[in-house]
DNA sequence: GATTCGTGGAG
DNA sequence: TCTCCAAGAAT
């Protein structure tokens, strides 16, 4: 049994479609990974870095990486290692694998271009729903519906008045997701914007970035702006009140973790020009800056080994080859 | 479905 | 200072 979901008027649509669009247009970021030039790696490999990563964090390795790998063969052909160590304080280093390894699936696999549909992009390492939708969309024009916290987060307060969308993705929210898609065949097939013309195809890839830029920008988890904002006029959460959310997050422990302790390691790692004893890694000041004790080091260690972020040789601990 | 997995800036 | 949280994925 699906419930029904709430979805506005054809006439609302179109007015929710030409505000979002029409501000993205004037106030969206000149990202590069949004030009032509990119490409469709240049876009893959922004959308990993960009996995629970802020946008400012992510520029300056992307540019990095751009100009070191400009396609998945460059990046395939080097050590694991140094997609690792390139990956720098971005966070989240398997993902840095994950990206390795996809490029080399690429080359193996699809001759070294990145695929263009849903399927064969969620297939790869480290592509999940939003990324492979992200993708297929951002790089090839594909009308797939995008969701990701920012679109997750206008939604729940522009249609469903909630101050902020569940922990989990649910299914009535991705069927409203869906149900908001501008049609596909649009009147107005060709809209001037700072980054080109628009053909009928890329309107829903707009529609998704435009929604994903008014959460980034405007619809903002804390102090929204909602003076700011072009749809505040019909937004359901400012008619109800602007009621506070009905869930306490739940923090994020970081003090005295096994995330801590990992991250410490890697940092040494990733600092180290040749391979480090045991002893020299636990030694490390920002390993001791943890305060790990004994066991939690050998088992942050071993789960390094064995998630293929560190490798162990006969000359000691580094970076896989 | 709940957990785990880095990092650092903003308020 | 301390809490929140930022274009998620895999298990």
């Amino acid at each position: 049994m699906q419930k029904t979901t709430l979805t506005p008027a054809p006439a609302d649509l179109h007015r929710l479609h030409t505000q979002i669009t029409h501000w993205f247009d004037v106030h969206g970021r000149d990202l590069p990974w949004r030009r032509p030039e990119a490409g469709a790696w240049g876009v893959m490999v922004s959308e990993y870095m960009l996995q629970q990563t802020p946008v400012v964090r992510v520029l300056p390795v992307w540019h990095e990486w751009m100009e070191r790998w400009p396609t998945p063969a460059d990046l395939a052909a080097e050590p694991s290692g140094e997609a690792l160590r390139a990956w720098g304080k971005l966070g989240y280093p398997r993902r840095a694998l994950r990206l390795h390894a996809a490029a080399q699936r690429i080359v193996e696999d699809h001759d070294g271009e990145v695929p263009g549909s849903f399927d064969e992009l969620i297939s790869l390492p480290g592509v999940g729903d939003y990324t492979a939708a992200a993708i297929a969309c951002f790089a090839f024009g594909a009308p797939e519906t995008v969701v990701d916290t920012n679109i997750r987060r206008v939604h729940a307060r522009a249609i469903t008045g909630n101050a902020l969308p569940e922990p989990s993705y649910t299914a009535a929210e991705a069927r409203l997701a869906a149900a908001l898609m501008p049609p596909r065949d649009a009147a107005d097939p060709r809209l001037p914007g700072p980054w080109g013309e628009y053909d009928d195809g890329a309107l829903a890839c707009r529609w998704n970035a435009a929604v994903m830029e008014l959460g980034a920008l405007v619809c903002t988890a804390r102090n929204p702006k909602c003076d700011a904002c072009p749809v505040a006029s019909s937004c359901a959460w400012i008619e109800a009140g602007q009621p506070a959310p009905h869930y306490t997050p739940k923090g994020q422990p970081w003090a005295g973790t096994d995330r801590q302790v990992r991250g410490a390691f890697m940092a040494v790692l990733r600092g180290a020009d040749a391979p480090l004893g045991r002893d020299e890694l636990v030694a490390a000041d920002v390993v001791l800056a943890t305060d790990a004790k004994a066991d939690q080091l050998e088992r942050c260690l071993a789960s390094l080994l064995a998630d293929g972020l560190a490798h162990e040789g006969a000359h000691g601990i580094s970076l896989p080859h």
